[in-house]
DNA sequence: CAATTCACTGTATTTTCATACAGTTCTGCC
DNA sequence: GGCAGAACTGTATGAAAATACAGTGAATTG
């Protein structure tokens, strides 16, 4: 499979988003409208590229008819397939290295036996945080953040973000088309990016925690 | 949620399957060729039939507008969650009634498919928090807390104890003596325990946490 | 620098779907 | 024996959705 442009990643994930959430997979309409496209034949081209890269399949003549293909960007479905593909559990992610994916496999560190169905939407990866910038959201130093791979994410929402190839753990404020970081902590200043000048991508969003008092 | 009758649960079958290996809900014009009816009318009336005794909800207006209601109509999703519901996982334990064990199985609300070992020492049980009284040792309301069950403890950890048949979560502090339950919110007052005159019991060792962003 | 690919706008046209209404048949129920 | 509910048939209709075709502009690429 080729390599998606990021832009087909966004609609990728909306994709995996909607079926999750509603339970079903998008119409061109919706993706149309989610993406402030002004024609649904926008919606319609992404889907046969899409189809064409192997990342989803389109069932011709059918409403919805859109079906995420394994392997692929998609994550796997089933508790089997994920099963036999890792080790049951989530990977466990470090230190993040400048320039690189996040689950490039020299960050995971180990596993852990977790289910991912327990959060949701379902958690992909688990992050190590560092410092205490959202202490009062009841994040701390050395909890591992349950994520959710998407590049969706909605004002308010505790998000993966990576800005100039830095990973950090911030709430999501929109604020025209500027994008706010704020910290939960008042000793740490929010952060104001705009997505055409600084180099920002949407890693995640947080779906859940998890702590060990005597650390992992 | 009144019982479904014979044809209804066959309906809903079909429903559910159709989800699993399509990857979205059926058209009334599918049900309609499934079943062999001769009218579109007849998978319409089935599924307002489902919607009323709670067993679907429908999305009007929308192709495929069908979602499963969780509760009565039995799931068990994936593998892991059904080796949690035997006896894979930890129990989770909500509201505990006055004058009987936390871990009587009517406290036990399900089990969560969580390694017991992933902490040290290792977790008994899951233990719902109630309020913020513990909000500054980022220990939030909703947040399961692991529990290693226990009446050891040292002076400064966070516990589960019990004071005339309340379960609380509190750090421990030992004062000549006396015990002192301290919250770790300038909001609430520490509680001073007698252990000759009141009813005291330590129940557990807090050794984790486990967040669900959107509840568990 | 022409040729592609990407990412769309704008318009149109079927097909697919949801959904309403008017009936029928059978069964259990008071 | 009438009434309700379950389980349909048969016919329509309009909205929702898929999908085709003709373009545009910018970026990349051999």
């Amino acid at each position: 499979m080729d390599a998606l442009t990021s832009r087909q990643q966004h609609i990728l994930d909306f994709i995996r988003d909607s079926i999750h959430h509603a339970g079903m997979p998008p119409t061109r309409a919706e993706i149309q409208a989610h993406f402030g496209f002004s024609s649904p034949n926008a919606a319609q081209e992404h889907l046969r590229n899409l189809e064409k890269r192997g990342a989803i399949e389109l069932i011709g003549g059918s409403s919805r008819g859109i079906r995420l293909v394994d392997g692929a960007g998609s994550r796997m479905r089933s508790a089997a397939a994920r099963a036999a593909a890792n080790d049951g559990g989530l990977p466990l992610v470090g230190r993040v290295a400048a320039g690189s994916p996040i689950l490039a496999s020299e960050h995971v560190e180990r596993r852990l036996a977790v289910d991912p169905d327990m959060f949701n939407p379902r958690a992909d990866y688990l992050l190590k945080v560092r410092g205490m910038s959202m202490r009062d959201a009841g994040i701390l130093d050395g909890d591992l953040l349950a994520v959710h791979k998407t590049s969706e994410a909605r004002s308010g929402q505790v998000v993966v973000a990576r800005i100039n190839d830095e990973v950090t753990v911030k709430r999501l404020q929109r604020k025209g088309g500027l994008v706010l970081l704020e910290a939960e902590n008042p000793d740490f200043a929010p952060i104001e990016v705009d997505p055409r000048r600084d180099q920002f991508a949407l890693e995640g969003l947080a779906v859940g925690l998890l702590r060990n008092t005597h650390g992992f």
